[in-house]
DNA sequence: TATGAATGAGAGTTCATTCAT
DNA sequence: GATGAATGAACTCTCATTCAT
C-alpha cells in the first residue's frame, strides 16, 4: 500500500538504460555509440548525455542495472528450485556467460579493460561482486545444514567459486576452441561438486 | 654450424615490440596509439603499420611476446627453486598481475574486451593459456611424485587453478577496495594449498 | 515620498547581472556559459533565458551595467579629486583595464569580436563611448578655464584620448611582453600631458 | 642566384592559409569552421589539423600571413609614394580596416577576445605590432629630415599613432552610427597632421 | 514567474590506415 | 624498407535555446 514516488525523469532514465542494453546486445559493448543508445531510446544524444554525463557512465549504469535484474531473477529461480543442489546449479548457470557475446559479461570486460577511477563506482562494483558470493554462500550453507552437501566454510567456498567462474567466463568470452558455455558450466559444476560431494547435477540448459 | 639467419626486419620487429611494451606501460593498453609506439621505436607510424598491419596486431603480438618472455623467466625460476612447493609459489606469483596496471594483464583485458576473430590468433591464445596450466601441472606432478604434496589429477588441478588465478586477477585489475596483489597471492596460495596439503609457503615478494 | 516602484522582476534581473559579472570574472567572458550565470544567481538557465532572451544579451547588458557602475564611480572620484589634473588622471586610471583579465574590457573584446547587429544596441554602445569622452572633455574644459592646462578643443582632445586609451587597452588585453597596465597608464598620461602642458601626475595605483 | 629550397608541405600549408583567408572573409573569423577552410583548400579537415594542430593556430597563422602580406604591400606602396606625406597617408589607409568586416581586423578582434597564452605567439604579435610603428617612424623621420614635416621623436609619435589607429579601428569594427572607415581615416590624418604640421592630405580611397 | 527536461546542431579533434614516392 | 602526407570516418561532449507544465 505504499506510495512509490519516483523522481521525474526516472522513467526516461530507465528507458535509456533499457535502450542501452539493447544497443549493446546489437552493436557490442566496445562498439556502441551514444547515438546507438539515443536512437533506440527515441531521444537525442544530447538528452542521453543530459542524463548520464558520459558514455562510460552509461556503460556502468547499464551493467549495474543488468546485475540488479539478474539478482532479482536469481532470487526467484533459487526460490523455485527443488532444493539447494538445484539452486546452486541455477546460480552457476545464471552467473556464467550465455556465450561469447553475453551482454553483461561484455560490459564487465569493457570495464575491466578501462576501469573507472572513482572510488564510489569501484565500491558499487565490489558490492555487486560480493552479492553473488553471498547468494551462493547462502545456498551452500542451506545445503550443508540439510546434510545434502558438505561445506565447512560456505563464504570462502562461495567466493572462490565465483572467482573460478570468472576465470572460466573469460575463456568463454575470448572464444577459444572448445571454450563453450556448456564446457564452462560443466567444468565449474564438476569442480564445485567435488568439493561439496555432489556429483549429480540436474541437466538444464 | 652457422648461426640461424633471421629474416631481415626481425630486428626492427623486435624493436617495435619492445617499444610497444614500454609505450603500453607508460600510456596504458587502452590508450596507446600507434604513434606512441612509433615514437619510442624511433620510426614512423607508417613503418609500424608496414610491419604489423593493424594496431590490434601490435597489441596481440606484444602480448604474445610478453607471455613468451614470462615463460622463459618462469622456466628459469622454477629450475632455481628449492623444490616443487617453492616452484608452485613462484609460478603463482609470476602469473598474477603485479598490480592494477600490470602490462600483460592489461593487454589480456584489452583483448578479452575486443577479442580477435581469426581462429589462428585464438589458437595462439589457447596455446599460451594451456602452457601455463601445463607448467603448473608439471610441478604439481613432481611434488606428488616426491610425496611432498597430494594431487590426484595434476592437469585438472592445474587448469582449475589457472582459472582461479584469472578470476582473482580480474579483481586486482579492477582495483576494488582491498583487492591488492598481495591479497590475490595469499588467496590463491591458501586455496591451492588446501587442495594439495601444503600450508607453509615461502614468503617472497 | 514613496519609493520608485520598480518593475517586478527588476530585482531578479539585477541579481542575474551581478551573477554574470561574477561568473565572467571567474570563468572569462569568452568561456562563460548561461549555466555559470544561472548557478551563481541561484536560478535555472531557463529562467535566465526568460529574462535575457539570449546569451549575447546577457553579455551586452552586463557590459552596460558595468559601464553604468563605472560612470557612477567616476563621477564620485572626479568630484573628490583635488583639481582637474587629478580628475583627469583618475579618469584615465579608471578607463584603462586593470590587467589582461579586466572584466569590462573582456566584455568589450567579446562584443567587438562578434558585434551585435541591431541598431539600438549599437546606439547604446555609442552613447557609452561618447559619455567617457564627454566626461573627459568636461574636466579638460574646467582645467583650461582655470588656466591649469591648455586645451583649445576639449571635445576633440577628449575623444582622441579615449581612442588612444582604447589602443593601449588592446595591448594590455593581449598581454604582450611589457604591455602592463602601469605601462599603459604611464604612456597615456605622458602623451596627454604633453598636449595640455601637464607633466606632473599624481602617482596613484 | 640562390636556390630556394622550400620544405615539402609548404605548398599545402600556403594553400590552406590562402583558403583560410577566403573562408574567414566569407564566413567571418568568429564563425569559420575548420571544415570551411578544408573545403576551400580542397583537402580534408583531418589534413588541415595535421598541419595546424588546432583551429586557433589556423587563425593565428592566417593573421600573421595577412600581416606579412600587408607589410610587403606597404613597402611597395611607400616606395611608390611621391614623398613622405603621401607615404604616411598610404600607411594610415592600409592600417585602418576597410570596413566593419575587414578580415585582418576581424582576426585581431578574435585573438584579442581569446588571446593565446604561449609566450612565443605573443612575442610574434608584439613584433608585428612594433613593425608597423617602425615603418611609420621611418617615413616620419624621412619627412622631418626633408623639412616637409616637424617631428621631434618619430618613434614615439609613430607608436602613439598606431595606438590611436587601433582605437579608431575598434569603432569601425563595432559598426556604430557614423563610425565609417572614411571617418576613421579622416580623424587619424587630421590628428596626426596637426602634430606634424601637415594639413593637406591627398585624398585617395 | 520558474523550472528543467529536451533538443539538435555543431564542431573540434583524434587516429588508424593507406599509399605514392 | 621507410617515410609522412593525406584521408575520412568516427564520436563524444557542449550548450544555447525552447517549451510544456
Amino acid at each position: 500500500m505504499s506510495r512509490t514516488t519516483t523522481k521525474p525523469g526516472a522513467a526516461t532514465r530507465a528507458k535509456v538504460l533499457a535502450a542501452a542494453l539493447t544497443a549493446i546486445a546489437e552493436v557490442g559493448a566496445d562498439r556502441v555509440r551514444v547515438q546507438d543508445v539515443a536512437d533506440r531510446a527515441g531521444i537525442s544524444t544530447g538528452h542521453v548525455m543530459y542524463y548520464f554525463g558520459s558514455r562510460d557512465r552509461i556503460l556502468i549504469d547499464t551493467l549495474l542495472l543488468s546485475e540488479a535484474d539478474l539478482t532479482e531473477q536469481l532470487a526467484g529461480r533459487i526460490r523455485r528450485a527443488s532444493g539447494p543442489v538445484e539452486a546452486i546449479e541455477r546460480l552457476v548457470r545464471i552467473y556464467l556467460p550465455s556465450g561469447p557475446h553475453d551482454v553483461r559479461w561484455k560490459l564487465w570486460a569493457q570495464l575491466i579493460a578501462r576501469p573507472p577511477t572513482d572510488t564510489e563506482t569501484l565500491q558499487q562494483f565490489a558490492t555487486v561482486i560480493d552479492a553473488w558470493a553471498e547468494s551462493l554462500a547462502t545456498v551452500l550453507a542451506a545445503g550443508a545444514h540439510e546434510r545434502i552437501l558438505t561445506c565447512e566454510d560456505p563464504a570462502d567456498l562461495a567466493y572462490r567459486t565465483c572467482r573460478l567462474m570468472d576465470g572460466y567466463s573469460l575463456e568463454v568470452l575470448l572464444g577459444g576452441p572448445g571454450r563453450s558455455r556448456a564446457w564452462a558450466v560443466r567444468s565449474v559444476l564438476t569442480a564445485l561438486g567435488r568439493e561439496i560431494g555432489v556429483t549429480e547435477w540436474r541437466t538444464g540448459r
